[in-house]
DNA sequence: CCCGTGCCCTGGCGGC
DNA sequence: TGCCGCCAGGGCACGG
């Protein structure tokens, strides 16, 4: 499931592709990919690729396209043309075809004008990535809500970029309880949540991201995983203390903890 | 306004 | 071995 390091590391693999028209566009799921977006998104050139939290944004000539892979989106690059299992929607550009993979068609596709994009949903909505959010920022938010901490790191109107992978990773770094209301987080627990989200962010790029299920992209897979602390680890040892984590849904959530470590 | 629930969708896995 | 049923999960619509 692509979160933040998961978006930069494909955003980085589709700049190589800037320069590119997009000449030809098979939509084989309208409900994801209409035929107006198809229209309008014909010989428009990819002039680049940025990522905003989850979300990823193609600067084109005259609008921007906005990708969210959500559980299995991937793209894939070939010089050759060759449509397989759950290719929805087919890219040919000067040279070469991107592919649009997605097994659960979850992903969803947004085209907006210049001006409209970071003013209107989705990406309005959306918080501060941790990289730019400041502790009076989030203590805003988080003072006022009696949900759990879990929660509202998933929450991407409160901060962007964090998914239940790395959500589980943070907390177990910051010593929180995944139930810990929001009210009841402290200010040095905040510092603590944004440090560490950081960090954990960040090494997650370096390593490509995380291959859980099915993430991967032209470069391969990400290995991220061989870092995790508690995500997936249910059963086994805490690495500080040898308490067995502990696996419980939380919200709607599958949510892993170590109880000793995270009060 | 705030929060919880259901929905979208399909491969994989547990149970028998 | 084979089949059925259920589950995961991000974001949004909807309802209390």
């Amino acid at each position: 499931m692509p979160e933040l390091p998961e978006v930069r590391t494909v955003v980085k693999f589709l700049n190589t592709l800037k320069g590119n028209h997009i000449r030809k566009i098979e939509s084989y799921l309208p409900k994801m990919f209409s035929s107006e977006l198809v229209d309008k998104v014909t010989n428009e050139k990819i002039n680049e690729v940025t990522a905003l939290g989850k979300y990823i944004i193609f600067h084109l000539d005259n609008y921007n396209l906005i990708s969210h892979l959500r559980m299995e989106g991937k793209y894939f690059y070939k010089d050759y043309y060759e449509k397989t299992k759950h290719d929805h929607v087919i890219f040919t550009l000067d040279k070469g075809y991107l592919y649009y993979n997605d097994v659960r068609k979850f992903g969803t596709f947004d085209l907006k004008n210049k001006e409209e994009t970071f003013t209107t949903p989705p990406l309005s909505n959306l918080g501060k990535e941790p990289f730019t959010i400041t502790v009076e920022e989030l203590n805003q938010k988080l003072k006022k809500s009696s949900r759990a901490i879990k929660t509202l790191l998933l929450d991407q109107s409160i901060m962007t970029g964090i998914g239940n992978i790395y959500a589980d990773e943070i907390l177990f770094l910051s010593k929180i309880n995944p139930k810990t209301r929001g009210l009841d987080i402290t200010i040095s627990q905040i510092k603590e949540l944004i440090k560490n989200s950081i960090k954990v962010l960040n090494e997650a790029i370096k390593e490509g991201g995380t291959t859980i299920h099915t993430f991967s992209t032209n470069e391969g897979q990400g290995w991220f995983q061989l870092k995790l602390n508690v995500h997936t680890k249910a059963g086994k040892p805490c690495k500080i203390c040898n308490t067995i984590i502990k696996k419980e849904k939380i919200n709607g959530r599958m949510s892993y903890y170590c109880e000793t470590c995270q009060r």
